[in-house]
DNA sequence: TTTAGCACTCCTTTTCCCGGAGTGCTAAAG
DNA sequence: CTTTAGCACTCCGGGAAAAGGAGTGCTAAA
């Protein structure tokens, strides 16, 4: 049976009452909401019809309607309109992102919590490298016979640094050769490559500048390693204890764990700019009670965000996808400044 | 009154029975408990007297009795028998002692899970300077005519470097000159000490030097201060839920978003290495229902770190305050072992 | 000082009952 | 064929009452 006009607006007004309320709606306050042109048993009828195609559950018979994750589906797809947000609302958002940039994770947590006070929802961040990273450039600087400072610059043009201890001591002089080889051999090539090199020159050096090239391969790989990491970080947790659907201690308990731990299991990857996942739609056990919204952002050409937001299925999609989206797109533009300046070689 | 030795047995026996139970405990119970030496009918007026003298509460008339804040406070003053931790215990704790030295808050984020899984309640951990942070070294490194590296060695002989970009062109040959002039002015001073000198020298140097200056001393006042700041970390708040007292989902949201939210207001300062605050010991507000355990451990010479652990009143003091304290000397151990090479001079 | 006995208190759980909201069906009306 | 009114029926939720039980406090005797 096709959707008639008709049935679209109840089962809109269901969801959008049963949102606001949280309890199962009847057909009489569906009737009002529709400004009395039908009656309540017309309405009846269609709901049951409704019932049978899916879109619509029933705690029990004689309780109202709620919508099934069916029918939350339909409303996002097709019913919901696009909420624009208000000036004041596009202000507040704007407000949040005067984020201080620090260093990425701390700036990540920034973001994750102004996202959750701004969507009164449990959120989260993550950042990733959509490219591989490589060290750009090396260099040594001595402090005394036994420890030196290595540099490196890395492909995002950061720089990165940190102090070399020395087992055997090494002649201060010998740092600008010790430079130039990890220069010609170690730049522009992943950990892998980096640690076969350095197996290939170990006899050709003295044992002094091999141990500290070692040294510098295993930090480079370190940090190399370490910002390809996808870093995930949750906040607003605690927001889950305000809504009626997580009062059972158990179930709040189940989800706010799974959002502590699991730094690798949030939905994540996404063919569009924001994805909207209800109930069980989504694949994880832990979120098969809740809906999540996602949405990615770009931070330079080369590292992509994500940012999404846990709720109950019952969830005010339209404002959350609003503001979710604004927000992503503040960060796109954020971060878009921030990288104007680095690698390009000229600005006018 | 004086607090007889049956008293004081009674007392302990309420406590040990409460921590397990949640529940109030019965004359019956603890005359059983005791060995039968005595019947419920003594106990009871035992009970009475410790009632009246403040170290028992009743919920209502005809209830057990539970402890008070003040029961506590006697039970683990004098009571409490030291726990020793089983070897398999001891071998718990150094085995979650098994961190990887990252980044220092990374590295307190791991402690802070690792303390939380062990003790079973919500656990934060701090670290903070107890001396002032100055800039031992700086270098220059060109990379073009508009960007140079700045690397900087603190007193405590970290690293950390920074990717300077220029406004107006410098020649790479001026860098030595200027490092000179970062190095003779610039080092051992706090950030106010270096905006002063910084206005000092505005005038002597050329204008493309000089904003070069500035951006270096403002990186470094960042990095000083950064390091300064006393960082929290909070983890397992989640558990709370598991607890019958916060089966309320209003009292554990209230608790919980402080834990989320208090950077700075959880129990700090101490005098003795382990501190135990019982209920309305604490300060804060959110916390006059919690107990809090704190331990503290050294970083080094020049940092102390707090870790402390969040719970009921009825907490098993006992288990908690062996397990913290074991935790806390590894990280000692941890730190101690770390810290052994860097800054001194020789070693043999 | 300890103990047994007992009445009494107060919480907790269970049961029962009732009202209300909402459905589904039927039959009549448009 | 669709809409509507009417009505019986279902089921939940809340409240009152009842039953049960754990524990106390007191008294009187050992």
């Amino acid at each position: 049976m096709e959707l008639s006009d008709r049935k679209r607006q109840i089962l809109k007004v269901v969801v959008e009452a049963y949102v606001r309320t949280a309890e199962p709606v009847g057909s009489k306050a569906i009737a009002a909401e529709m400004g009395g042109s039908v009656s309540s048993a017309t309405i009846r009828n269609e709901l049951s019809d409704l019932t049978e195609m899916g879109y619509l559950e029933q705690p029990h018979t004689s309780a109202g309607r709620m919508p099934s994750p069916k029918g939350y589906r339909l409303y996002v797809n097709e019913l919901m309109e696009a909420q624009r947000l208000s000036l004041a609302e596009t202000e507040k958002i704007n407000q949040s992102l005067q984020l201080k940039m620090e260093e990425l994770d701390r700036l990540l947590a920034q973001a994750g919590r102004a996202v959750s006070a701004l969507v009164r929802y449990p959120a989260y961040v993550s950042a990733s490298r959509k490219t591989e990273l490589t060290v750009r450039r090396f260099e040594l600087l001595a402090v005394d016979e036994r420890n030196c400072i290595l540099v490196m610059m890395t492909s995002d043009s950061k720089v990165k640094s940190q102090l070399l201890r020395m087992q055997l001591k090494v002649d201060p002089t010998d740092l600008p050769a010790a430079a130039n080889l990890l220069n010609s051999h170690f730049t522009n090539t992943d950990p892998g490559g980096m640690s076969q090199h350095l197996m290939n020159v170990a006899d050709q050096v003295s044992p002094q500048l091999f141990l500290l090239l070692s040294q510098a391969v295993s930090f480079a790989a370190d940090v190399l390693e370490e910002a390809g990491q996808r870093e995930i970080v949750t906040a607003g947790a605690s927001r889950l204890l305000k809504l009626p659907e997580f009062r059972d201690a158990d179930k709040a308990h189940e989800l706010m764990s799974f959002l502590a731990d699991s730094k690798e299991d949030l939905p994540q990857p996404m063919h569009r700019p924001m994805e909207i996942l209800i109930g069980p739609e989504n694949v994880k056990e832990a979120l098969k009670d809740t809906s999540v919204v996602v949405a990615s952002y770009d931070i330079g050409d080369d590292m992509r965000g994500l940012i999404g937001v846990v709720g109950p299925t019952r969830m005010d999609y339209a404002a959350v996808a609003a503001r979710l989206s604004g927000f992503a797109e503040g960060l796109t533009r954020l971060f878009g400044k921030q990288e104007e300046l680095p690698p390009k070689e000229e600005r006018k």
